[in-house]
DNA sequence: CTGTTAGCGCCTTCAC
DNA sequence: GTGAAGGCGCTAACAG
């Protein structure tokens, strides 16, 4: 009876039209489409093989407004274009792919206004839940999170909160190791270039600068930390030379592997070599830094497995499980930026 | 009057019990929430601030199953973790949000397998059009992507057919562009290092590399053209140099920066000095190339543009509009790894 | 201007 | 096993 006109393009099958090509009712075609033991096996077969002549697709959304269940997360970097976060995105998306999980990936340009319209974006998107990195947000927005009902994890943000879970990096652990690096190539002046506008993990990693000459019994001289002011990390690690040289550093600990290519340049134009002159440690390892000359001595963080560890907890609390925050270890990776002092002359 | 209650939390507020809380029917409160023309002034406003002192949230997805329009897009890449990949990505992302479009990020790891699995999924969730980025399959899936119903843009992938629509750099005139440089700098003998994995854009460089020679009235060598067979391009950069050195090259294009790249880092360790003893110029400007030392001579591809472009052309094919594919211009960047030929001794 | 009625595509009791 | 009926949240005629 019914007319099998084909459809011009975006063929819109549905599970009735599936149900009247085969003689059922749409409730039967649904029951063998989500291969339900309530239905003969033999219909059930004619049925999808039906549906697959037919070239039904699903309709999620449909799905998804009667399961309250949209298999989306919302995904909020700061930047699509930072070296950083790519490999991060990659871990988060490679799972959630895996999991039957699609993800909307947006930036805020570390821009609080932007980063809560996109999360209410994502709100009337009903994703199941939330992933955001590196946001500088503070707790006015993650409040705001947590009143969508939706689970939120933080990667690399320490904002604290009752619903906010995280993961991040061995902030401390890691500045520790460098500075251990350094301590035991036979350095004593070792300054610290930091980041002002990432807080809390500058904190961190200040701190396990801190701890580490502590340990060597090396007084903490103020003048060796350093914080420059300008916008982007490659200016702030130039901007750090001349302070470095007035304070007699002869190995030097940069907050991010971005500063310590900056301030590496800045060395080279200045008629300095590294590590001959100055050593210097970055942090993060991104791509860029194992091609850098001299390759650069760094504190790697596992990005891609913290995206994955990201989206494994955002899963774990969806299906309604216990999760604790996790902090992944970091690794000393030593090139070529880092030597023994020169001995004086 | 309206009970105001506290929603635990997931608050479900939907415009019937804005409607109820108004003494309307949710017809009316549709109306209100869309700014119609057709519902009183003042019960539109009175509606609008019950709406968001209950906290509504509009349900995009209900929305979707009625108008048929999801104002979303699938974006497909091989990699995100693909420094050429992100500013393309950033974009995208950039112009859909600015029009209410949010993105599905997806990546295929250059699987055709995995690719057409990404298109699937994207159609499950029917999104209003798809873009595809340096995407190395071929007709049969962009055959399938057809079908689907929904247009599709492809970034830098000639891969050709009715309803593809693309928009890429400018492979012919960059690469011209580049031989050229090389040219008036004094080379003769200039070496093309290629891709043997990238076939339409390799033929377009190849064939820009040929042009220029030829405008110059220099025969072209087949012993100066090299396609190494390795998987990653640092990995062809690098077993690019011997046969340069055979074939007696004194300058080389590459294929793209990581080439030139791996090329260069190869030349150190053999003990030859760039742009001394070897001129080398890439393609891409990836960030990377501006870091490496000697800085990297290359092609500059606007990528953020490509993106930008990409997204453009979406959105006007969704209005309905004629488009025509797009390609856009390169630019030389010229830094530290090409200059003149060593005079000979 | 506003309410009523349908229906988008699908899942889910609840009877048969 | 299977069908009928109801509803997820929202928009869109169609009457008033």
């Amino acid at each position: 009876m019914a007319v099998e006109k084909t459809l011009p393009k975006g063929q819109r099958v549905s599970i009735k039209d599936i149900a009247r090509a085969a003689g059922v009712s749409h409730s039967t075609v649904s029951r063998a489409l989500r291969n339900s033991p309530l239905v003969n096996a033999e219909t059930a077969a004619y049925i999808r093989r039906l549906a697959q002549e037919m070239g039904y697709t699903p309709n999620i959304l449909a799905q998804s407004l009667v399961t309250q269940r949209t298999y989306t997360i919302g995904l909020v970097v700061t930047s699509i274009a930072d070296p950083f976060v790519d490999a991060i995105v990659d871990g988060v998306e490679a799972l959630a792919t895996r999991e039957g999980y699609s993800v909307f990936l947006s930036s805020s340009h570390a821009d609080p206004g932007r980063e809560i319209a996109v999360v209410e974006a994502f709100h009337r998107r009903r994703v199941d839940g939330v992933i955001v990195l590196a946001s500088r947000v503070g707790s006015l927005y993650t409040e705001r999170l947590q009143e969508l009902g939706v689970p939120i994890v933080l990667i690399n943000n320490q904002a604290g909160g009752e619903y906010v879970y995280s993961v991040s990096a061995d902030n401390l652990g890691g500045a520790r190791e460098a500075v251990c690096h350094l301590l035991e190539l036979g350095h004593t002046r070792i300054a610290y270039v930091g980041c002002h506008f990432r807080p809390p993990s500058n904190r961190h990693r200040l701190e396990g600068y801190r701890q580490a000459l502590n340990r060597a019994a090396i007084p903490y001289d103020p003048n060796l930390v350093i914080h420059p002011r300008g916008f982007s990390d490659l200016e702030n690690g130039q901007q750090a030379l001349p302070h470095l040289l007035e304070a007699g550093a002869t190995a030097v600990f940069c907050y991010n592997d971005r500063m310590a290519i900056g301030l590496i340049n800045a060395a080279r134009d200045h008629g300095l070599r590294v590590p001959d002159d100055l050593s210097v440690i970055g942090f993060d390892d991104i791509e860029m830094s194992a091609f850098v000359t001299p390759r650069l001595t760094t504190i790697h963080q596992p990005r891609y497995e913290m995206g994955r560890r990201a989206m494994a907890m955002l899963l774990a609390l969806l299906a309604g499980e216990q999760v604790q925050d996790v902090v992944l270890p970091t690794e000393l990776i030593i090139r070529e930026s880092t030597a023994p002092p020169r001995s004086e002359p």
